[in-house]
DNA sequence: GACCTGACGCCCC
DNA sequence: AGGGGCGCCAGGT
């Protein structure tokens, strides 16, 4: 794919969900996938993956998966990265897990 | 054009 | 309660 030219695809949606993340809390991937009705979470993960092709810059660090574990912190440039920004916005992360994810957690719909 | 893989999640044993 | 398997959809090879 030539980058040049931004293909619009599925991920661009999930771009623009992860964006509205507020700083300070997370959200899922199947939050995200519930809350698009399009796909899966699996999908989801899969597009924040490419999240480095998109001109904008993406929080996908605010993104974890259900468990509230840093799933997908080795995609990063450093494993660390993804904990650091998080815990530069207060996230307190305790072996690759969010604490108090359960009030961190933030699902889309609430921004509705 | 077919098969495989992937930052997940839920149902079934 | 823990572990394993299938489903999801799109892109890359």
């Amino acid at each position: 794919m030539d980058k040049t030219f931004q293909k619009k695809s599925y991920w661009t949606a999930v771009y623009e969900v992860v964006l509205c993340i507020p700083e300070g809390r997370v959200s899922t991937y199947g939050a995200i996938a519930d809350y698009l009705a399009l796909g899966s979470a699996r999908m989801v993960g899969w597009a924040l993956n490419h999240c480095h092709s998109s001109e904008e810059f993406v929080p996908a660090h605010r993104v974890v998966n259900r468990k509230g574990e840093l799933s997908g912190r080795l995609q990063f440039p450093t494993p660390t990265a993804m904990q650091e920004a998080l815990e530069a916005e207060g996230i307190s992360i305790k072996k690759d897990r969010v604490v108090d994810f359960d009030k961190l957690f933030w699902h889309p719909q609430e921004m509705d």
